[in-house]
DNA sequence: TCGGTGACTTAGAAGTCGACTC
DNA sequence: GAGTCGACTTCTAAGTCACCGA
């Protein structure tokens, strides 16, 4: 079978020196003239272009773009009532709401059966903003929060849902068709006379803020967007968005030092929010490309770097020592560097920002030596728990710093992000302390795939052998997921097909040598029959087999996330030299948007390519 | 030097879709 | 044809890091 690697090679090559390829969803498809006839390679829903930016000259620095032009954000759609009957009670009784306070009921409505509603910061935080789209009439009602019932809105809501799902083919064709007439309208821009994809062309709806972890400020209603809160970025001589009916965007400006086409500030936590375009695009590419070449600049100094940080845990001075350690860290467990944060966030850490509390140090451990336990919230608030064995003069310093603090303080307390990285840009051009991240998370993908993939083994083998060595990379870099709605049923599932798939075997095993038996006494009918059921038991063999790899592979993933590596620290020239090199069709590997992302490395990377 | 801000990447959860099974 | 379930896609929060001005 034509996997797409080489399948969109031969569109590429079809184009010549043209510096774009066209990709139609799933397939690459060129329409190309060879000697003179027009000639099709397969096509698919929507079409997009894609530059071969990776064969163009860069850009001087800074400048990002030449002309844009684009049609301006999404808006959410206005509030629409519930119907009449749809009532909110307070303290048992039936009240009328004004618009924007039945809307701000509707946002928690919509999350009753959430788990955030069981949170007394969430209610709170939502309660205190639902009071200010009160009319003072319904202010002087609506005191209490536990009086509040908003069961019938969510009723409603979960009705509403049910009859979506419910709708017919043709309502929902009519639907997927306004989708699609929404995307091409405002899914794509114009830039630099290419057209690309846009990431988010739809402005963040009005709902409740979800916080992850303990946020403060969970449960705060984030307000409705209008043309007036947002900024536009478009070329000077490209036509301006018209904005929506009446209204004026805040600015339109014309600045092609950045990538963003739209941007507002979102009211919750003040932030600047933006629309960008999508990962398949040129910008986002090269960025991306940039990045890895940076990390595999790395591997090149990484001795010599390793050397001077061990050699500096000896330092006179504290502050060196320090930073050593965390460099240490940041290098050996791709721990992130720990930005220091505010009060109103909720209370993550990560390297540099780590806390006494968030480290014990323990001698001997488990049979272990000099073992230091992590616990800490990190990103997301997703724990991080290691315990790692240490170099013993790592384990002094870390005694040394932690002496006479008390929970609360500073682990490292003459050390911060800046100050890390600004060291490291002198140890190389471009180092920073996620580049560590990406370095190590590539370089254990290709020496995982080194050791476990077997060249003889079965394309099912190998990519369990895949999915084992980006799992070590997700481990490593502690992504995790919860535990996916029911997944003991799908193993069960899965347990008791495996044991159908067994007791079919036995059966055929069992006839299997009766034929043969049969076939030796000289019987020309049994002996065919006999290679027939030789082949229908190597089926099944085979097929119980990839069942079992499936159960490993599913049990093992159970609470990892295998996607957020493959997306965003993994050379995607490791894989598509990996699936080259072994014959695995790069989309048992990649899905579409993860081939559309990656065409570059499928491009540039043959299957002799090392990180 | 420090704090604030802006731009961009990274992250898990939620929502949607479509393949498979009965 | 309906229901189920996993894969894919979208959404947006939460990081990193550079830059700027006081």
């Amino acid at each position: 079978m034509t996997s797409v690697v080489s399948r969109s090679l031969a569109a590429v090559r079809l184009f010549g020196n043209r510096s774009v390829c066209l990709v139609f969803g799933e397939q690459i498809v060129a329409i190309a003239t060879v000697a003179g006839k027009k000639r099709r390679v397969r096509r698919k829903s929507v079409q997009e272009e894609q530059i071969r930016w990776w064969e163009e000259e860069k850009r001087a620095d800074g400048v990002k773009w030449s002309t844009l032009e684009h049609k301006g954000p999404v808006f959410a759609p206005p509030y629409e009532r519930v119907p009449r009957n749809v009532r909110f009670y307070y303290d048992g009784k039936p009240l009328e709401l004004s618009e924007e306070t039945e809307e701000a009921a509707t946002f928690y409505a919509k999350m009753l059966n959430h788990d955030y509603c069981t949170k007394e910061v969430f209610n709170n935080n939502f309660f205190k903003d639902f009071r200010k789209s009160m009319t003072s009439k319904e202010k002087e009602i609506i005191k209490d929060f536990r009086k509040c019932n908003f069961q019938e809105m969510f009723n409603f809501f979960q009705a509403e849902s049910e009859k979506r799902k419910a709708a017919t083919k043709e309502e929902k064709l009519v639907k997927k068709n306004e989708n699609e007439a929404l995307m091409k309208e405002y899914g794509f821009c114009m830039i630099d006379g290419h057209k690309e994809k846009i990431g988010n062309f739809r402005l963040e709806p009005p709902g409740l803020f979800r916080g992850r972890g303990e946020h403060p400020k969970m449960g705060m209603i984030k307000r409705r967007i209008h043309a007036s809160d947002v900024s536009i970025n478009c070329g000077k001589d490209s036509k301006v968005p018209p904005p929506p009916g009446g209204s004026r965007w805040k600015e339109v400006r014309h600045d092609n030092t950045v990538t963003w086409l739209a941007s507002w500030i979102e009211n919750v936590q003040g932030q600047v929010k933006y629309i960008m375009l999508n990962p398949s695009s040129k910008l986002k590419g090269e960025k991306d490309h940039i990045k890895y070449e940076t990390a595999r600049r790395l591997d090149k100094v990484i001795d010599k770097i390793r050397a001077t940080y061990r050699d500096e845990w000896k330092s006179k001075e504290m502050r060196v020592r320090q930073r050593a350690v965390a460099l240490y860290f940041i290098d050996k467990l791709a721990l992130r560097a720990g930005n220091e944060k505010d009060e109103d966030q909720a209370d993550t850490v990560g390297c540099c920002s780590l806390r006494v509390e968030h480290v014990q140090l323990h001698k001997e451990l488990n049979g272990k030596e000099n073992v230091v336990v992590f616990d800490f919230p990190g990103k997301d608030s997703i724990r991080y728990y290691n315990e790692v064995e240490v170099e013993k003069r790592v384990f002094k310093n870390l005694e040394l710093f932690m002496e006479h603090k008390k929970d609360g303080d500073d682990l490292f307390d003459r050390l911060n992000t800046q100050v890390l990285n600004e060291h490291l840009k002198e140890l190389m051009d471009g180092l920073t302390a996620k580049v560590f991240r990406t370095y190590n998370a590539s370089k254990t993908l290709q020496s995982q795939l080194d050791l476990l993939t077997d060249p003889s083994a079965t394309v099912p083998e190998k990519l369990l052998a895949y999915n084992r060595a980006n799992r070590a990379v997700a481990i490593l870099c502690n992504h995790q997921r919860s535990v996916p709605k029911g997944h003991e049923k799908s193993m069960e599932n899965l347990k008791e097909k495996i044991k159908a798939k067994r007791d079919a075997i036995d059966d055929c095993e069992a006839e299997y040598h009766d034929f043969k038996k049969a076939a030796k006494r000289g019987s020309v009918k049994e002996k065919v029959n006999a290679d027939k059921k030789g082949k229908q038991l190597e089926r099944l063999k085979d097929q119980l087999k990839k069942l079992e790899l499936q159960e490993t592979d599913r049990d093992e993933n159970k609470t990892i996330a295998l996607g957020t590596s493959k997306l965003n620290y993994l050379d995607p020239r490791i894989s598509v030299a990996w699936c080259k090199k072994n014959g695995v069709p790069i989309e048992k590997i990649f899905n579409k948007t993860q081939r559309t992302k990656f065409l570059w490395a499928v491009h540039m990377a043959d299957e002799d390519y090392r990180f």
